[in-house]
DNA sequence: AATCTTTATCGTAATATTGCAATCTTAATA
DNA sequence: TATTAAGATTGCAATATTACGATAAAGATT
C-alpha cells in the first residue's frame, strides 16, 4: 500500500491532481512566480532566487517540467526555462467555474 | 533531512503550496467535484463515492479541512460536509494574473 | 441499557518526497 | 586539449504520504 490508486479516477481529475501536486511545494510556488516575474528565462538565477541547493533546485524544476508547468530549451551551454502556458491556463479555467 | 523549508518562502507562497498540496491527489480532487455536484454534503455519500475505504476518506477529508478547503458541521448522528469558498477564491484568483 | 450507525483515530506497512554532497555530462573557453 | 561553467543524475538520510484493518467515540434507535 503507500501508493496513490490513480487507476480508480478520471483522467482528468488525475491531470488536475498532477498539477496540484506540482505546486504543492512553496519552492516550486516561488519558481513559477519568479518566472512570471522575469518572464525570459535563466536557469542559473533560479539557483541564486532561491534558498536551496543547486540539486534540489534541479530536482524541484524537473518535477514541473514533468508536470507540463513549465518548458526548458538549450541554450548553448545554459538552459533556458519557461512557463508553459497551456497547463496554467488548465489550471485558470478549472478553478473558473 | 525531507521536510519542507517552509520558512524560507513567504506566507503566500507557503498558502498557495497548501492548497494546492491539499488537492495534489485525485481522491481529494474527486471529492472536491462531488461536493460541487450536490453542493449539500452528506458525508457518508462521499464514502460510497470513492473507491476508497472509510478511513482513508476520512483521512483526505480531514486534510482538505486543515487546508481550508472544506468545513464540516455536526449534523446529529452524521457531519454534513461542504466546500470553503473562500479558499477556492483564493485560488481561483491567484491564477487569474 | 444494549445495539446500531456514522465518523474519527490508532497503528502500521508500503511508498513517495525533500534535501544535499558528490559526481557526471556537455558545451564554452582559455 | 585542459579547464571552467552550467545543469543533471546518483545515492542516501530524514521525513511525509497513502492506504487500510482494528478500534474508539458519540449520537440515534430499539
Amino acid at each position: 500500500m503507500g501508493a496513490t490508486k490513480t487507476e480508480h479516477f478520471t483522467d482528468k481529475q488525475n491531470d488536475i491532481a498532477t498539477l496540484a501536486k506540482a505546486l504543492g511545494h512553496p519552492a516550486r510556488v516561488a519558481i513559477i512566480e519568479y518566472l512570471m516575474k522575469v518572464d525570459s528565462c535563466i536557469c542559473g538565477d533560479i539557483v541564486n532566487e532561491l534558498p536551496l541547493a543547486q540539486p534540489t533546485v534541479s530536482q524541484h524544476l524537473k518535477e514541473l517540467k514533468n508536470a507540463g508547468l513549465i518548458k526548458g530549451t538549450i541554450e548553448g551551454n545554459s538552459i533556458c526555462y519557461c512557463i508553459d502556458e497551456k497547463a496554467l491556463k488548465k489550471l485558470q479555467s478549472y478553478f473558473a467555474k
